[in-house]
DNA sequence: GTAAATGCAAATTATTTGCAATTAG
DNA sequence: CTAATTGCAAATAATTTGCATTTAC
């Protein structure tokens, strides 16, 4: 009766957002399908992966999404195409493709890992207060500063993670809309 | 938390740590227990909140607490002193000390939620992969960056975080893990 | 006295795994 | 053919919760 902090799931760029999710199935991310082969499976084969059915859809659905979605999501996707998987050969497939590094693996809180295929370039996440919406951004002076500060601290870094909390600039004057408090969850496991 | 500072660099004492519960009870934190009242014991009363026994232990461990334990370890700690305390309480109790604003989650990877008394200043985390173990620190270089990254985006820095994940210099091992699971994010169960 | 807190065990949630049947290469 | 993969269900692991019983205020 109350699920404390697993509340919302995956309010990336999903639906609502206006991002490159909605552009005709054609050319759904970059070259998906060129000619049946997605990106994701490509790199399967090249190191070398057996190529079941289940492996291939999921190969597609992973290169088409522009979001984190979590392993349940990407069953819920992979599902709704060919209902002969089941979400055990997504975890199990989800981890593969983790430690071959064709996916990155997110602890974003939430309580369920997320994945997005690597080669992203690096990026953060700016988290808008009052809307809880995700905007991602990278910024080459952040990677140095942050290999710099573990360095000092006699770390090489692994990776890292910058999350931002901020307010759209023309601040809402306080009169007209009921002000919408705390938007922003602790440390952990809320939010995305 | 806003976020300016003097660089500090104050490593986190986990596990194996000698810890410093058993200096003198003079100065023993700041001032823990000044006439038995620990700091964060201090802060439920002023909440109003119920002090029972296990509450007021479960207070005492926090406020001696220097890094970052995750329940278990909360629970270990104090059931080493009362055993009439079950690890529900412990939950419940880290759960209403959040929603409070006395503790602080945090998802350092390892699969379990870790704790820390808020109002330590506005710092950050380096987060030794290899064993759990967190160091903190401060740069301000980073918290004027973090800043004009957001405005650069038209937001204004409500707060920000930033986690960075290493490991010391002198790699271990180059290949051939030595644990199983995932090297990254799932740590396995080091004691915190 | 009364609402809140506790202990315990059972329930949930996310993820993994044993095993027999299937299948890619 | 053979080792890898899959589905399913049972197993884990972290955390929450129902409920009857104490307890702080």
């Amino acid at each position: 009766m109350n699920c404390r902090g697993r509340d919302m799931l995956a309010a990336d760029q999903e639906g609502p957002q206006p991002s490159r999710m909605d552009t005709p199935a054609s050319v759904t991310r970059e070259e998906a399908d060129r000619e049946g082969i997605s990106r994701i499976e490509r790199l399967c084969i090249e190191r070398g992966l057996k190529m079941t059915g289940q492996r291939r859809l999921i190969a597609r659905v992973l290169s088409e999404s522009a979001d984190h979605p979590d392993v349940e999501e990407l069953y819920r996707r992979a599902h709704a195409r060919d209902s002969h998987i089941s979400i055990a050969t997504v975890y199990r497939t989800v981890r593969l493709l983790e430690e071959k590094g064709i996916l990155e693996r997110h602890d974003f809180g939430g309580g369920r890992a997320r994945y997005e295929p690597t080669e992203h370039g690096p990026h953060h996440h700016l988290i808008d207060v009052d809307t809880g919406k995700v905007i991602e951004f990278a910024d080459d002076r952040h990677e140095a500063l942050a290999r710099e500060i573990a360095a000092r601290l006699g770390f090489e870094l692994v990776d890292h993670r910058l999350e931002l909390f901020g307010r759209r600039f023309p601040e809402p004057k306080p009169e007209a809309g009921p002000p919408r408090r705390g938007a922003r969850g602790r440390t952990g496991r809320e939010g995305a």
